[in-house]
DNA sequence: GCTTGATCTAAAGTAACTTTAGGTCTGTAA
DNA sequence: TTACAGACCTAAAGTTACTTTAGATCAAGC
């Protein structure tokens, strides 16, 4: 595949897909005779993942280090499960700003229909 | 209050409460005779507020605007109530990205049980 | 009288990208 | 067959939202 479908299939923008690959978060992307970049399905799915971690607040630096587990292969399997685990937690943190926030909105609003 | 109550209270960092000011999302902060910055207790809620808008992802301009108006006074309240009204939309989206994360997570982690 | 701790400003550094500028290659319409 | 659009490339500068660093001020306590 080409970049621009990964851009649609992914949601990430074509410089940032780019930026990953040079920063080593996207491991195993070939080129073709051309020097483009040519993705396989294994790397679009390694993508959705990171793009999905980044989007709910994985730091780059982790999704790098999770990237060179990967690289290396199997044998890393327990430690990056560690690192998933580790996410589940933050979604919880994530989880509980977006509750606190819709109960302090929630509370605004109504302060706002006695103004108005 | 001092500005490192104001920060343990709202949870900002001391150095994020005086960028924000300084970039005129906090108004009405005074200042001491000694140059100090003085906290009131409206500072404060104001800013309890600014935390959980911008943890959520209200982007700086957005806020800057959304300062503006509360600055204007009570004239301002149907479109103040209309940014909280699009942050909402964003809270939902957030949401979306939070369980579609924590259903790839599920998936990888019970993959990489079979693995291990 | 001196150090400690809290504040201050100004400026440089950082993360995670995006935007810009300039270059290559391919396909197609004139 | 040339010329022009589109998709790709790299390198570098710009942007956002802060943090960190450096150096100065000032009150309080030993």
């Amino acid at each position: 595949m080409r970049i621009s479908e990964i851009s649609e299939r992914t949601g990430l923008s074509i410089s940032a897909i780019r930026y990953y690959e040079e920063s080593g978060l996207c491991p195993f992307v070939e080129r073709g005779a051309d020097g483009n970049r040519k993705f396989t399905t294994v790397n679009l799915d390694w993508l959705v993942l990171l793009s999905s971690l980044r989007e709910t607040g994985m730091p780059m630096s982790e999704m790098r280090a999770f990237a060179m587990l990967y690289k290396i292969g199997d044998d890393t399997a327990v430690e990056r499960k560690t690192m998933l685990l580790k996410h589940q937690n933050r979604l919880e943190d994530r989880q509980g700003q977006l509750d606190r926030c819709s109960e302090i909105l929630d509370r605004k609003l109504a302060k706002y229909d006695e103004i108005i």
